[in-house]
RNA sequence: GGCCCGGUAGUUCAGUUGGUUAGAACGCUAGCCUGUCACGCUAGAGGUCGACGGUUCGAACCCGUUCCGGGUCGCCA
């Protein structure tokens, strides 16, 4: 029978209580992490948000107490009220190991089965499990810390943003399906059987209409849902701090958040932040690292070698530079003994699942010894040793293949290689990307497509070559990375009807497409727009990073696995057959509406 | 949808060329123990080897299918 607090309140959490409380009569209430029973003596570890307290049980305990603590097994909830005091034997592990509790009242409060883990900090435990049971697997100390500094970094920005003069609004989370880009998440309507709502993929378009409004300066931390796989950086729901603001530019907008990040580092971490963060073009970006979210935490760039190996007599690199491709090499410095010719053929292996043809590398360890020596003159050699600057010891890799395969392999390759040799320093790195360009070519179609959403602004130089030209136009649009992670994506946006539907025209849209898609906030930029732009940070990936955990899982509260379920409540479900009739669908998989 | 990795007591793992009764540690239960803090000591309970099918005299082990989880490519304007 579980008893009650009745004539007890907490007067203080278990990790707080220190020397200074010697003396003071508490009351505590939490989790018994472990109890040691001494025969005539019992410890109690009780545990709560805070941290952890020692319950005291001896010969001065009243003997129903006594029992009742003899009792208690892990996991069960007791409030404990008694006598602060100072203790014989010290534990210098825990902050609160200089006192003890000596317990005066107990209450046990709930028993507890033996969970299906124990619940301890460093835990071997499956994560599917955990994950079963993620409201134990919560009260762990590093995922209940992950979820505090969340908290932490939303207040942080709020305070940031309403101390700026940001107006925090709430978007609708039913909207019209507007489908481009990621799949929508659908919700079917009842009063509209047939129709559907649609949960928003971000609350873009309703941001710049709050823009039209002349709310000026927006704010929200939007909950995002975006039905494709799962990745460990990337969960079907996730939440942006969301932002827009009027008359600025691009300038403005990286300012704004540089202060954001200053304040949130202070806060959170209490590091000092340097701003302003680098940047770095799009183009210089790809280039030199491969990637449109480079980790510059470690050197080891891209090398173009074209103009070296184009008369060269091997044909895996000539044939690549006469089909309008290029051949590039990284080099892995002091690399030659981890690379054994072993691990060089796993790296070939490994370029060959991301769509590289294969693998040429010079191995150096007397000598440089290259797989592809035989098709080379020495002069040839030579020179891309010292173009690469490379030396003994190192290794080199070279990808032959058209720009774009070459560009994104050996980028790959980079950041496998780096971590490999453990050469990323612990620190946080920002950059900004910026200049992107406004159109990609599609690989398959030969058509140029919009790297960005229909409204993001061309700079005012490249508009001309809207229609002359697609791949001359660069887009005001940006991305904020950190140590190789995208954190943040805007831009600014098109206020002016012409160029708007040139921009349509452009992208190939319908008169049709665009009054069904888009009517509504063509017509809204009638009526007087401010220019505006603005950006969206992923919370929970700047969580994951400040808290130096390797996937989201570990920043949400109650994540999906790969496959889009959560296993604590097993959702998604079936539904029963009236709920679908009550909405007009449907369904043809056999177990559904039975 | 493709590729790679994993699934054996409650948990983490071991398990020989396929061969008696599938082991260890932790946890759990009981007893002893007055200063522990990963308490200690003693004893005990606990297994559909993810599931199904096949090969075999015999399967945790070999084969096939499937389920579950992780990583990744595609995908994520």
């Amino acid at each position: 029978m579980a008893e009650y607090m009745t004539g007890l309140k907490r007067t203080n959490y278990c990790g707080d209580l220190r020397i200074s409380d010697v003396g003071k009569e508490v009351t505590v209430c939490g989790w018994v992490q472990r109890c040691r029973d001494l025969g005539q003596l019992i410890f109690i570890d009780l545990r709560d948000r805070t941290g952890i307290v020692q319950l005291a049980f001896n010969d001065e305990t009243d003997k129903e107490i006594f029992d009742k603590a003899f009792a208690c097994r892990s996991e069960f909830v007791l409030a404990a009220k008694g006598k602060v005091c100072e203790r014989s034997s010290k534990n210098p592990e825990i902050p609160t190991g200089e006192i003890e509790i000596a317990v005066n009242d107990l209450r046990v409060l709930s028993k507890a089965q033996t969970p299906p883990f124990e619940i301890v900090d460093n835990t071997n435990t499956n994560e599917e499990l955990r994950l079963k049971y993620r409201y134990l697997d919560l009260r762990r100390r590093p995922l209940l810390n992950n979820l505090i500094t969340r908290s932490k970094i939303a207040k942080t920005a709020r305070d940031y943003f309403a101390e700026n003069g940001f107006v925090e609004i709430e978007t609708p989370m039913m909207i019209k399906s507007t489908p481009e880009g990621a799949r929508d998440y659908l919700v079917p309507s009842r009063i509209h059987n047939g129709k559907f709502y649609a949960l928003p993929q971000s609350p873009q378009i309703y941001k710049q209409l709050l823009m039209v409004s002349g709310f000026d300066r927006y704010i929200q931390l939007a909950r995002c849902f975006r039905d494709e796989d799962l990745r460990a950086d990337r969960q079907p729901e996730f939440t942006q701090i969301d932002m827009e603001l009027s008359f600025v530019d691009v300038e403005d907008i990286l300012e704004v958040n540089e202060g954001l990040f200053k304040r949130l580092f202070k806060d959170v971490l209490g590091q000092d932040l340097k701003t302003p963060f680098e940047r770095m073009t799009y183009k210089e970006a790809v280039e030199n690292y491969g990637s449109d979210k480079p980790d510059i935490r470690f050197d080891m760039k891209i090398q173009d070698i074209s103009d070296i190996v184009k008369d060269c007599g091997f044909g895996v690199f000539t044939s690549a530079i006469e089909n309008g491709g290029s051949v590039r090499a990284i080099v892995a410095k002091n690399a030659a003994s981890v690379y054994t010719r072993k691990e060089i053929d796993k790296l070939t292996e490994y370029v060959r699942g991301i769509g590289a043809k294969g693998l040429a590398y010079v191995r150096w360890v007397d000598e440089p010894n290259a797989s592809f020596k035989k098709f080379m003159t020495e002069d040839e050699l030579g020179a891309i040793y010292e173009r690469l600057g490379a030396e003994k010891g190192d290794v080199i890799l070279i990808v032959a293949d058209k720009n774009s395969t070459v560009l994104s392999t050996l980028g790959a390759l980079r950041l496998k290689i780096a971590k490999r040799l453990d050469i990323i320093p612990d620190e946080f790195k920002f950059l900004w990307i910026v200049d992107f360009p406004f159109f990609e070519k599609d690989e398959e179609t030969g058509e140029w497509i919009a790297m960005h959403h229909p409204f993001t602004m061309p700079k005012e130089d490249c508009i001309q070559y809207l229609d002359t030209d697609p791949s001359k136009v660069i887009a005001k649009a940006f991305d904020l990375t950190l140590n190789g992670v995208e954190l943040s994506s805007g831009s600014m946006r098109i206020t002016d009807y012409e160029l708007q539907q040139k921009m349509f025209r452009a992208l190939k849209l319908t008169d049709e497409e665009i009054e069904a898609k888009f009517g509504f906030l063509v017509e809204a930029y009638k009526y007087g727009a401010p220019p505006h732009g603005g950006m969206g940070i992923g919370l929970d990936r700047i969580t994951m990073l400040l808290c130096k955990a390797d996937n989201l899982r570990d920043v949400t509260a109650f994540p999906k696995v790969q496959n889009a379920s959560e296993l604590m409540s097993a959702c998604p479900s079936p539904v029963d057959k009236e709920s679908l009739e009550v909405l007009g669908i449907s369904v043809n998989t056999p177990e559904q509406g039975e």
